[in-house]
DNA sequence: TTGACTGCAAACGATTTGCAATTGC
DNA sequence: GCAATTGCAAATCGTTTGCAGTCAA
């Protein structure tokens, strides 16, 4: 789902990340490079406890919190980002350039999409007259074609 | 704040409010009626617990869980809206046209906002191609000027 | 060495649920 | 009158926190 990545281009970003670590005073430890990593390896925007449940194989005692805390950490420094889905598991995935959502009601599956047409335009006169936009993001809910054909 | 309305407005939706509700086979109590005038009268998105607060004076026996069921019901029937915020508390609006919200990371405001030149076009062939598409909102995160400006 | 980070367990806040009493139709 | 709805209290779920031990720098 969504994003895959080349091994090399995860090497780069796992280079860039510790980097970032090291630039923001973060200790790079087993679990945040770990936690980052199945970020980037299962781009499909997994929830705490998912994300928690597929690292036990290679971190066997990493604990539930500290993947939320993880999780926070890095969001606090624009590493990861949170999307807010209609759910009460709130879901997470690794920070890369503006795109927008697919989500689907029935299957709860978060696609990523682009639509430059829309990232280019400005804001109607009242949106910017509101204050100082940092982020614009579409969300888009339906049911996708596989649950819709099932 | 927030799209206010007129009397007349007022009346007029909370006729098509009861109309609704009968058509959906819902009764039509006198919590419902309350929670959905209220959410007319002060459209600033309240929360469950906001709404509930605001609720007891004329309604002191109201408890906040009937709120929140209420507030499901009602969403089930498309009568009212969910809004997805980055904080943990739902929030919720009367469901109205197609419109898209501006969201202040400090105060927590949650401003409407129309954009009819976005909700006019096409979207990306990616997204098409995805599934049925019920609902496209814009979600803007950022300052606004009376929080910049303090 | 040392402060940041982790794992554990317990606490927390928002929301949901079971149940008996109440109310709209 | 009967099923839907409410209020209450208790349960649940996701997430956060205090603390003592551990680990990266």
């Amino acid at each position: 789902m969504a994003a895959t990545y080349t091994e090399e281009q995860i090497a780069r970003l796992m280079k860039h990340f510790t980097q970032a670590c090291r630039a923001a005073g973060l200790k790079i430890t087993h679990q945040r490079t770990e936690i980052y990593r199945q970020l980037l390896l299962v781009a499909d925007h997994p929830s705490a406890e998912t994300l928690h449940k597929r690292l036990l194989p290679m971190l066997p005692t990493i604990s539930l919190d500290t993947v939320y805390r993880t999780l926070a950490t890095l969001e606090q420094h624009g590493l990861v980002s949170r999307i807010q889905t209609a759910e009460s598991q709130a879901r997470f995935e690794a920070a890369h350039e503006p795109h927008h959502h697919l989500i689907c009601s029935r299957c709860k599956r978060v696609l990523d999409f682009h639509w430059p047409a829309v990232d280019g335009i400005d804001l109607p006169p009242a949106a910017k007259q509101w204050g100082q936009v940092d982020s614009k993001t579409i969300v888009i809910y339906g049911i996708c074609s596989n649950c819709a054909t099932r």
